[in-house]
DNA sequence: TCCATAGTTCGAATACCATCGAACAAAGAT
DNA sequence: ATCTTTGTTCGATGGTATTCGAACTATGGA
């Protein structure tokens, strides 16, 4: 459990980010974190076993999509927005929007 | 082999279109198409098996992301450019943007 | 008509991924 | 010390992707 692997930006992958975001329960995550600072793994679960939720975790942090800290017996993740900003500029910001895009239009889905 | 399903731009889904840009073949496909108007399947075959290329052909118009046409006996393909920027504003852009970058960053992967 | 070309479809093998329960680890509270 | 909370890791299962060869289809040319 002690510490967690967090790729430095220069291993980012564009292809390890889209697949990390191709699937609906990370883009959820994602969306989540995207409108608040931070959140906790507890926070994102909805109603899913802690072992998916800490799957998904991992692929969204070997992407370096998310950086996770320990706070006491809380671990608590975010965005690393500064570092895909510089790797990939304006990549979260069209996917998000294209996300709530379709949120808007396609309410049911 | 007759008539393709290309499907309608509501069929779109992020999801699908971030899938089928994860997969570093597909994703040369795209750069491929992004900078010619069109192209044949043979072009884009480099020395797979044409099944497999034909696979992801079909993976990338499932997503929405390439329409082919029939002249003679090839397949034409071309980037669903209009659709997607209607669907994804700036979307298909900052990925391919982000895929430029790091072509010219990281030259020998 | 017969052959070559371009690409699809099928089937099988392999590999990978998501999901879940169960066992585990670390920190805090009692 | 023990118990609770939070989340990870392990192992198994089921489903889905990728890959390839082989058979097939449609068109164009000799």
């Amino acid at each position: 459990m002690r510490h967690y692997s967090h790729p430095s930006p220069d291993e980012f992958t564009l292809e390890r980010l889209l697949y990390a975001l191709s699937d609906p329960v990370r883009l959820e995550i994602v969306r989540h974190l995207y409108e608040v600072p931070e959140a906790t793994c507890g926070e994102l679960q909805g109603d899913r076993p802690k072992s998916s939720v800490s799957h998904h975790f991992r692929v969204l942090r070997d992407a370096g999509l998310v950086c996770t800290r320990y706070v006491g017996t809380t671990h608590i993740n975010s965005l690393r927005r500064e570092d895909l900003e510089r790797v990939f500029p304006g990549l979260l910001e069209a996917i998000m929007g294209a996300y709530f895009k379709l949120k808007r239009e396609r309410p049911q889905s």
